[in-house]
RNA sequence: GCCGGGAUGGCGGAACUGGUAGACGCACCGGACUCAAAAUCCGGCGGUGGCGACAUCGUGGGGGUUCGAUUCCCCCUCCCGGCACCA
């Protein structure tokens, strides 16, 4: 065994045996539980960043760990590969995207090899290849046939200088990031997938998923938004009525105005001749379209000069138009209850419009209204014949009304609003749809699938290029046979990203989106990925997955079984702010930072010019910030296992993760620490006798009980709780106890080598390359990746004498040694008798006496 | 604005089901080895008071429940993720 821990050596040797043995190209094998570890796949942006690095190595923790468990584990990986980015590059370097595209994911594939990630590469999925995107084609079309998939307008952001659509991303306050033109909001017609067919099985179906993490479950639900409600239509004067929908009504009869949508019917018909509010929607024209603009900018409206008449109180009511409406959700109007409402609240104070008290506090007291809304439900006042019914009577006394006159019914609400996949973008899966002047909107036939996105288009930034491509413009309508025109909307890409763990299984498939291998491989046993996909993506992906299932393409509801959300990479940001110009950021690793006697920090260096920089705290690594560190540069430096153990090692897997060269450093000093604890070993001499665990000392006997708490407390961290960061500090104390076990005797020896097989097997999944070379060097024939993972024996765990700690009043006064199997009199005599316990409770009488069995005692006096 | 999460020494974090706050690592301080440095090894390391045994305060802030609260409840502050066309 070489004395010297070289991964640059080690490394790339491990993985030529993994390579050459095909160590991770798995199939389906019926006799052997399968475990499908699957994390989400990158965008190809051009290098792996930290939080893949991170991502992937929890995944293949996992992997490795479930193998040596006995399973049949796969864990594929592809390539999102459509996407605005790619775009962008080609704008910047006029380069086809395609190309910009597959060298990114050629150069990222040799990084993900470098790392040593145990990935079965035979089931490789792009979804940028017609190989994959013809199944979004293909499964589009079934649900275009279902009426699942349908076409009506939705609202685009629009920039009138380049004349094209823009991405939320790219309206910066309200301007377009190229043009900086004031941007517009344009009705466009697009296609929309009906998720909400499926808001009551996709909010139900949480209830079933105990491997999902709260926070996901409760944010999904809340997004669906199940609310239970009151549809009503208000006459409105002069002719017409109005429809709303309503969770309070209870509050009908506080109704003071009415409130539609800039787009509403209403609202153009009374701008018609106005020219104040002809100004006004047009203003309302160029908000933003995100929830997060339209809830924070500045509620306004005006009156239209139009009244609808109350339902029940028979008065007239004005008609508003508001910014804060939207035409996409629900009827476009709103009933407004300012006594009740915090937001109609504001708007009738900002506008001078009544606020009328129709509930008040069911325990009598009053509720004050010279500030703000009273929302709670409460027993009803000011409302004729309904007066003093509390509000479920109220909901069934109005429901009850308007449903026997025709006006109204009860009716389920989602906040969940169906999924808008249009893109009017060059680089994506292309909509199998063929305008054709005579017969309308035509599907293209399944037999001329797929629909090819020409590859060497490069996009300008004005539209998308495919309008002015004409080979694939130009196409034959599929019905009448007579010239038309191709759809140049591509979709949303996360439909690409909507069924991919079901490609992987059944991979290479060309006449099938699916076949039977997705049978044995779905559900996915174990996802993994970024907190930031926790509504969106997840819940795109369990509705494709109820849409296969309903076209009998698959056999699971629910596509990922257990759930873990990882925390985002962070690093520390600096910066200097000149006094004219911009602020220019320093990656911190060309930063030092200045220490006091203690460690603390008290500034920060340029190392190039030794001036200070301006610490702005710490961020997500980013190219905009300057504060990313390449992984390819640490692997270099200290190995790809040293890069996975800090990553395992800084935080808790669902928590955010701070860099710090220094922990790196710690975890390379740990693994030249593991290296020559087992290269002392070896030197001891060839051949070690077996363990006979009935002939140790004690002071062996302790050690073995430390080897097997440790092992039991890492295959819990990893297998139950996923703690990757709790098992490696386990097995660091673990190290530092081996350290001082200084024992060359025979039994001192066996017991040395059992301990280090498990701390070997044991870290393996985390330091895969380190652990190949030393299970060899511990004289093992077979490779450690196909070892099962230990088993701790239980007679070595046994304590025949145990530490309680003894309070009183709460505070820790003693510790006492008692056997492990005192009962609580005995430790309580013990306790009593502690010279430290008895300094606070002599004399006084004791109230009461708390044992917790085997660890604490509480005397209270 | 709304939904979700978080805050513990100089720093990252540990304390799993209400039971010893600070495991493990980093930084720092001291020592050994060395001509010296690096590497390595050994020891110390929350604040305050005390020579010391020890006492006392201490888990973002304020209140509550409990024999006992980092953990549960209420209110607040700040930070992070998402908000439907970034992926």
């Amino acid at each position: 065994m070489q004395e010297r821990y070289e991964p640059s050596i080690l490394e790339p040797a491990a993985q030529k045996f993994w390579d050459d043995n095909g160590s991770f190209a798995v199939g389906e094998d019926p006799s052997r539980p399968k475990y499908y570890c699957l994390c989400m796949f990158p965008y190809p942006s051009g290098r792996l960043h930290m939080g893949h690095v991170r991502n992937y190595t929890i995944g293949d923790v996992l992997t490795r760990y479930m193998r040596m468990q006995g399973h049949n584990v796969l864990q594929p990986m592809g390539w999102d590969a459509f996407g605005l980015p790619a775009e962008n590059a080609a704008m910047a370097n006029g380069v086809p995207p395609a190309k910009w595209t597959y060298d990114n994911i050629a150069y990222m594939k040799q990084q993900l090899k470098s790392l040593g990630f145990g990935i079965d590469w035979t089931r490789e999925v792009t979804t940028c290849r017609p190989d994959y995107y013809r199944w979004n084609q293909w499964l589009f079309l079934r649900m275009l046939e279902q009426g699942i998939a349908y076409r009506t307008t939705g609202v685009v952001n629009w920039d009138p200088v380049d004349q094209t659509v823009l991405a939320n991303e790219q309206v910066i306050d309200g301007r377009g990031w190229r043009t900086g033109a004031l941007v517009e909001k344009r009705e466009i017609p697009m296609y929309y997938l009906a998720i909400t067919r499926y808001a009551e099985d996709l909010l139900g179906a949480l209830r079933d998923l105990p491997g999902w993490p709260e926070r996901v479950k409760l944010m999904q639900e809340n997004w669906i938004g199940r609310s239970e409600g009151l549809e009503i239509e208000f006459e409105v004067e002069g002719g017409g009525t109005l429809g709303v929908y309503t969770t309070r009504p209870d509050t009908l009869c506080g109704v003071t105005y009415m409130a539609v949508a800039a787009e509403h019917p209403l609202a153009q018909r009374a701008a018609r001749h106005n020219p104040d509010l002809q100004a006004f929607i047009a203003e309302c024209q160029r908000t933003g379209v995100t929830e997060a603009v339209l809830e924070t900018m500045e509620k306004r409206g005006m009156p239209l000069g139009i009244h609808a008449i109350h339902p029940i109180t028979g008065e007239r009511v004005p008609v508003w138009v508001a910014n804060f409406v939207l035409m996409s959700y629900g009827t476009g109007a709103v009933m407004a209850v300012p006594a009740h409402d915090q937001r109609d609240y504001e708007f009738a104070r900002r506008y001078g419009l009544r606020i009328h008290q129709v509930i008040r506090p069911a325990d009598g007291s009053l509720a004050k209204l010279d500030e703000e809304a009273y929302l709670e439900h409460g027993v009803l006042i000011n409302s004729g014949q309904f007066d003093g019914l509390d509000f479920d009577e109220a909901f069934d006394a109005f429901a009850k009304l308007f449903e026997a006159q025709g006006r109204g019914r009860r009716r389920v609400n989602f906040r969940l609003r169906d999924w808008g996949i249009s893109r009017q973008r060059y680089w994506g899966c292309p909509i199998p749809l063929i305008h054709c002047a005579d017969c309308g909107v035509q599907p293209v036939p399944d037999d001329e699938l797929p629909v090819v996105l020409p590859e060497e288009l490069v996009p300008d930034g004005s539209g998308n290029p495919l309008n002015r491509h004409a080979k694939f413009l130009e196409c034959r309508c599929p019905k009448c046979g007579r010239p038309a025109r191709r759809e140049t909307d591509t979709m949303d890409t996360f439909v690409d990203s909507s069924w991919y763990f079901f490609r992987f299984a059944s991979a290479g498939n060309e006449r099938a989106m699916v076949d039977g291998r997705a049978n044995y491989w779905m559900p996915v046993d174990q996802y993994t990925g970024g907190i930031e996909h926790a509504i969106l993506h997840l819940l795109y992906s369990r509705f494709w997955t109820r849409v296969m299932r309903d076209l009998g393409l698959t056999a699971v509801d629910e596509p990922f079984q257990n759930l873990l959300t990882q925390g985002m990479v962070l690093n520390e940001i600096y910066l200097r702010k000149p006094a004219e110009g911009r602020v220019v950021y320093f990656n911190p690793a060309d930063v030092d930072v200045q220490v006091d006697e203690k460690g603390a920090r008290v500034g920060a260096v340029l190392r190039a010019d030794g001036q200070p920089v301006e610490s702005a705290g710490i961020g997500t690594m980013s190219k905009s910030k300057n504060n990313g560190v390449d992984p390819q540069a640490l692997v270099e430096q200290y190995g790809a296992d040293t890069a996975r153990l800090f990553m395992m090692f800084a935080a808790p897997p669902e928590q955010t993760l701070e860099w710090s060269d220094e922990g790196v450093e710690g975890a390379f000093r740990f693994m030249k620490r593991l290296w020559r604890a087992v290269h002392a070993h070896v030197q001891g001499g060839a051949g070690v006798e077996p363990l006979n665990t009935h002939a140790l000392s004690p002071a062996q006997r302790e050690i073995r009980r430390q080897v097997h708490e440790t092992l039991a407390k890492i295959t819990n961290d990893i297998g139950r709780r996923r703690t990757f960061n709790t098992a490696i500090a386990a097995v660091m104390e673990l190290m530092n106890a081996l350290a001082k076990f200084d024992d060359r005797s025979v039994q001192g020896r066996a017991v040395m080598q059992e301990a280090l097989e498990i701390v070997v097997l044991g870290l393996s999944p985390v330091v895969p390359h380190a652990c190949h070379a030393l299970w060899k060097s511990l004289g093992h024939e077979r490779a450690v990746i196909d070892e099962r993972w230990p088993t701790v024996d239980p007679a070595a765990l046994v304590r025949e004498a145990i530490e309680v700690v003894v309070q009183v009043n709460g505070k820790l006064r003693g510790r006492v040694t008692v056997p492990a199997n005192a009962d609580e009199a005995q430790v309580r005599e013990a306790a009593l008798a502690d010279e430290g316990v008895q300094k606070y409770t002599d004399g006084k009488p004791i109230r009461k006496f708390v044992y917790v069995r085997g660890k604490l005692a509480n005397v209270v006096v």
